[in-house]
DNA sequence: CTGTCTATTGCAACGTTTCGCAATAAGCCT
DNA sequence: AGGCTTATTGCGAAACGTTGCAATAGACAG
């Protein structure tokens, strides 16, 4: 039913799985598919609902749960939208981090060189290697600061 | 049933609302009475807890909504913890950030000269004003990146 | 003290994510 | 191809929060 193959890094995740004593299961490629078309960021629930489009029988812990070994494998990593939700980030292209104003409702993203000098400041200090991928940081933006 | 009275910031906060148009309630009552004991980091589900020895009729929702009023009148702030869960900053003597080592687990305070080296870093690079105790920062401790 | 206005409550249902457990089915060996 | 081992699945329940709505009850004016 499949037309074409993976794209890498997917291409060879069933090999990964069993080479680690691990599983590959319907269940599983399914998940992978929709990750293999969602290059960037997507919520749990947005896989889930994603994931039943292709297979209407999908149940959620199992989604869940498939996330989990594939961030042991390094294929998504996740993280924390401004309001606690997951977020995953899918084949992390570049290290990057997120900037939310909690006044506007915007979101940017903190691209590779800006979050090193965060990330600068926390080594300089605490000697702590922060993952600026993980949450999301609140706060103003310029302009909101700027007008209040 | 009260035996003494509450300490400032709580002593007036019945004024606060009603001068807001808003209503002074025994279950607003309960909420701040607990809250007035619990200096520090407490999360939602703790305080909904604590709120229910005191007084089994409680209602999640009326504590969650109650919380959001008084995080209008600044008397606490919402912030997420290592897994976005809900984490409430009582009565923020000073301005903190908190890291934790996703590798062993612990957790630590960022006080404030050092969260301020974070702040500016973001402020310079974007003009961003973090509130860095909204969320927690994930990461790896001195010792834990060291051993890796 | 009574009445009016509307902020707040209680409740029930929902959304997101996690967990335990018994049943299923990959993977591998012969 | 058949059998064994155990990783995964499906499912139900639970934890944490949020939301809509009708009923209740503060606050204030008269």
């Amino acid at each position: 039913m499949r037309m074409t193959a993976l794209p890498p890094p997917w291409d060879s995740v069933d090999d990964r799985l069993r080479a680690r004593g691990l599983r590959w299961t319907p269940q599983r490629a399914t998940v992978i598919e929709v990750l293999a078309e969602a290059d960037g960021h997507v919520s749990g629930a947005e896989l889930v609902e994603r994931c039943r489009l292709r297979d209407p029988s999908t149940i959620p812990s199992t989604v869940y749960r498939t996330l989990d070994v594939l961030e042991e494998l390094g294929l998504v990593r996740h993280g924390h939208g401004p309001d606690g939700r997951e977020e995953f980030h899918v084949r992390p292209v570049e290290e990057h981090g997120h900037l939310h104003c909690a006044e506007c409702g915007n979101s940017w993203e903190l691209g590779n060189e800006r979050a090193a000098a965060v990330a600068d400041a926390l080594r300089a200090t605490d000697g702590f290697e922060i993952d600026i991928g993980h949450v999301t940081l609140v706060g103003r933006c310029r302009d909101c600061a700027a007008g209040a």
